[in-house]
DNA sequence: ATAAATTATACAACACGATGTCGGAAGAAT
DNA sequence: ATTCTTCCGACATCGTGTTGTATAATTTAT
């Protein structure tokens, strides 16, 4: 017989929707496997048809929500962009907002910052894959260098909620990214 | 009566430090109070003289690893350094290095990060204090970009164990700081 | 100085709730 | 009618947090 894949989809749907409702309001230490079930509706044993436990759900939606290597524009050729895609991190960003300020916020999951971060390096990488002369290791600290700004950066942006618009952020971050932070400074 | 101070204070080490291997080698939540006591030697009761729960271990663990405000070294004045007390940082890394690399790492918390930074900013903010040109929400921003590449690089580095030396991370972070991401890629 | 009273510390036992599993019921597909 | 999918109820086990108690250390009284 054919899996009613429609209806386990569903299932599986209304479980991991709960429990993103719940995540959204406390840390995942707190939230049962009864919490889950009852919010959406089903016996808590059905729960262990989908997932292993809790933490199970979390990885699973972490998981979807890595780009694919087609998902992010390659990045362009060197003389046409700058080679930090900054603007499609932005629409990433942007796209999987609901998911990202909470994922990458206070407490979120680090371990998804760095599967982030490892999704990205590699398309960025590729545009210098036939440099000689390129220190690779020196490349990849500046790309977690870089990363690791601008995750920090937008995470902050979105759950300080304030009046910066979402231009002024770009710019600033093109900004320090062009010029460095020193000179931005009063000094 | 007077509390016995020194065996109070001995136990509870002892239970941090039983919590901390565990730590070192598993995530938070499958710890238990049990695998706590049993590798400290006391009776699970005896853990909740001193904790609510496992949880507050790790925060008051948290909690002592703040620099204080006189343990960074004050920001020197505009003139003289730069602004960004990057070499201090360092120390402070490489002091606490033990706890750090892991609570900044991948099976970290993400709430130390926020602390951390939130410890640091209002430092380096008080050089700027009487300057009336400055735009504080986006020096805020400014901070907040800077000290997530500098936690996220060098959390980056201490899990990688690679061979690059300290010495060449620190020039590298401090170029990238100086003249920006862009002008560092061989494009 | 020594014994009695007091209190800090650690422990054992308890009730409760969450976990993960297993066998079975209801109903859809063939 | 039969098979298989999906969901549920019940079970044993484990972890939690609390409370009452034994032990040992300290203070107070004699």
């Amino acid at each position: 017989m054919r899996k009613r894949e429609d209806i386990t989809a569903q299932t599986k749907q209304n479980l991991i929707e709960a429990f993103w409702l719940l995540y959204s309001e406390k840390r995942i230490e707190k939230i049962t496997v009864k919490d889950i079930t009852t919010k959406a509706g089903y016996n808590r044993g059905t729960f262990y048809e989908y997932f292993t436990d809790v933490y199970d759900v979390l990885e699973q939606i972490e998981n979807s929500l890595i780009p694919s290597l087609d998902e992010l524009p390659p990045v362009s050729t060197p003389t046409g962009s700058l080679g930090m895609p900054l603007g499609a991190f932005f629409e990433l960003y942007n796209k999987n907002n609901k998911y990202y300020s909470i994922l990458l916020g206070e407490r979120g999951d680090p371990a998804f910052a760095s599967k982030l971060k490892n999704s990205i390096k590699p398309i960025i990488m590729q545009v210098f894959y036939d440099k000689t002369n390129v220190d690779r290791k020196e490349l990849d600290y500046i790309l977690e260098y870089t990363l690791s700004a601008m995750i920090g950066t937008m995470s902050y942006w979105f759950n300080q909620s304030d009046t910066l618009t979402n231009e002024k952020l770009h710019e600033l971050i093109n900004r320090l990214m062009e010029q460095g932070v020193i000179k931005q400074l009063p000094l």
